[in-house]
DNA sequence: GCCGTTTTCGGCCCGACTGTTTTCAGTCG
């Protein structure tokens, strides 16, 4: 775990939730879940701040500062503690399964027994649910649906949580004495949007010291477990349930072993199967002469994947692309793409504020901003549509009159104003034209009507591309990794017509979002697509999110032309003026202009 | 439990959707 923010807002979590599951007041754990939320957020570290720095967070009050006072001081939370004795922790993961709330799990808890998610799929398979006051047959399908949700993304880990792991680990192994290298490897360095173990690799003429140092990290003396140890390979479990392999090779395999163990297995192969057509044979220690016997084999490369890469013919190919599609022939014939990457983007086009459901002020986005180096930022609040964040005209008019005095307090960044539109069942959205008009810039998204058929949600889409006010389509298909699938959509005829009518495609970088994926954005980007990488921040610490959203398109073979948020402003400008690109358009079709 | 140029008490994000009901509870965003 990274930083004590993220710890302690975890245990806030779970209090507000045991709090719910006890039948206490609903308010009182909603002010823990807003404070978790708050202090995960926050952009200073806890454990720096004294009792004076914690109760300037906002939705911190006495309780809860004392509650990260205790916590800090004893690694405890007394009330936690008692709450947990008096519910099993099974109950509160039963409420991880989609559709299934406080309420029900705590009716089946005390109506049946059920503590567990693995007693609650045996009941829901002998049918013994549906009897339950409140409960029917639908429910018990839903359930034991949620339940084959969970258990497929329990098997999967986000990147933001992986990257915090991968890191802590990496940084502690690389101060043991003697290890000359460490780095991670597997799909985490290929930015697989999700990743099921993690792979770290080191360097070191001894294994020993880095296996000892490695099972007596905190996240394996803290509740993990070791699972394999050996004088190459150690396994372990965090107590999140996230496996980790330490491998440990000679220095002089460095490259061979990185090359290996990065990855994909149908890469490997095809490197494999090359080296053998050209009588050599390469492994995790390296590319050999295949001629010579094993006892005196002559190693050709192993020292860097660059040196292993050469031996075979090609340049070095980034990890992202390792998947055997198509990477191979591209480097056989020199014509890799140049990968857009984080230094590329000049700004973030899509963000929230505390106007809305964002946690940080408008200025703490900005500053946020302007200290990544943007040349540019839209301020993306919501609209009134999604009730729950009571947008008003006014409050949004207020908005965009404070950017307006900012401009010029952040060095040469230029503030946008912009506004996140719902794309209601139709493919209106929440105001009419005369009110977009005022704005810089306009991403559309959807928030509701998810199961629509495809036919509608096509439509829908369609008619949101076709607004003249919508820049860009927000997270195409409302996917959450792990909780819910996307919306069914003819999506080759949504990106023709953001190909057609100037829309930009939004990478939503959000780790748990991660929409449109790699193959959508390579479909997209065929269809002539331009995208928008953006980090959809609700707080400063996501502002960092775009890291995640850049992995995706370097899988999908992006170069920074595609990304409009790489472009500089005049041609940004150019592209956010629907209107005027349109009007040039028809004029040439001979139809009529807007 | 938190918060306050409407409040130091009395509110607290509001409405849609689903599945169970026959007027509503639970879940979700």
């Amino acid at each position: 775990m990274a930083r004590l923010n993220d710890e302690v807002a975890a245990l806030l979590d779970e209090y507000a939730d045991l709090l719910t599951l006890t039948g206490g007041d609903a308010f009182r754990a909603r002010a823990y879940t807003k404070a978790a939320r708050a202090i995960a957020g926050h952009g200073a570290d806890l454990a720096g701040l004294d009792g004076k720095g914690l109760r300037e967070i906002p939705g911190v009050g006495k309780s809860v500062a004392e509650k990260v006072d205790e916590f800090r001081r004893t690694g405890a939370i007394q009330a936690l503690t008692a709450l947990r004795a008096q519910i099993p922790p099974g109950v509160r993961e039963m409420t991880a399964v989609p559709g299934l709330g406080p309420r029900k799990a705590l009716t089946l808890h005390r109506e049946l027994g059920i503590s567990t998610p693995a007693e609650l799929r045996k009941a829901a398979e002998a049918g013994r649910l549906h009897d339950l006051p409140g409960f029917g047959g639908r429910t018990e399908q839903n359930i034991l649906h949620g339940l084959d949700l969970l258990q497929q993304s329990s098997e999967r880990t986000t990147l933001d949580v992986a990257f915090d792991v991968a890191d802590e680990i990496v940084a502690a192994l690389a101060k043991v004495r003697g290890c000359r290298d460490c780095a991670y490897a597997g799909s985490l360095r290929r930015f697989r949007e999700t990743v099921g173990d993690l792979d770290i690799l080191a360097a070191a003429e001894e294994s020993g010291p880095l296996m000892d140092a490695f099972v007596a990290l905190p996240l394996v003396t803290d509740g993990g477990e070791v699972i394999v140890s050996g004088p190459t390979k150690t396994s372990i479990r965090t107590a999140r349930g996230l496996q980790v392999d330490l491998r440990v090779v000679p220095p002089d395999a460095w490259g061979a072993a990185l090359l290996y163990f990065t990855g994909s297995k149908a890469h490997n192969i095809r490197l494999r199967t090359m080296a053998v057509k050209a009588g050599l044979k390469l492994s995790e220690y390296g590319l050999f002469d295949a001629s010579t016997d094993a006892a005196t084999e002559e190693r050709i490369a192993s020292a860097t994947e660059d040196e292993v890469y050469a031996a075979l013919g090609l340049p070095w190919i980034p990890p992202p692309l390792r998947e055997d599609r198509g990477e191979i022939e591209a480097a056989l014939e020199d014509r890799l793409p140049t990968l857009v990457t984080v230094d590329d983007l000049r700004g973030d086009l899509h963000l929230h504020t505390d106007l809305t459901d964002g946690i940080a002020t408008l200025e703490e986005m900005l500053a946020t901003c302007h200290a990544r180096h943007y040349s540019y930022v839209a301020v993306t609040d919501h609209a009134p549509d999604l009730v729950m964040q009571r947008m008003t005209d006014e409050k949004m008019l207020a908005q965009r009159e404070r950017l307006r005095e900012l401009a010029g307090r952040y060095g040469r960044m230029r503030l946008l104003h912009g506004t996140e539109l719902n794309i209601g069942p139709d493919g209106g959205v929440d105001w009419p034209a005369e009110f977009l008009d005022g704005f810089d810039l306009c991403v559309a998204s959807i928030h509701s009507h998810f199961g629509a058929s495809r036919d509608a949600q096509t439509r829908r889409l369609i008619r949101a591309c076709e607004n003249p006010h919508v820049n860009i389509i927000g997270h195409l298909t409302t996917r959450r990794l792990g909780r819910r699938g996307g919306i069914d959509a003819d999506l080759d005829a949504v990106f023709a017509a953001c190909a057609r009518t100037g829309t930009a495609l939004e990478i939503n970088a959000s780790p748990q979002r991660l929409d449109v994926n790699d193959e959508l954005i390579r479909r997209a980007h065929q269809a002539g697509v331009h995208f928008s990488i953006d980090s959809d921040a609700h707080s400063t610490v996501q502002l960092d999110n775009p890291r995640y959203g850049v992995g995706q398109a370097q899988r999908a073979w992006l170069t920074p032309d595609a990304v409009i948020n790489t472009w500089p402003w005049q041609r940004l400008k150019r592209f956010l003026d629907k209107d005027a690109k349109n009007a040039k358009g028809s004029e040439k079709a001979g139809s009529k202009p807007k």
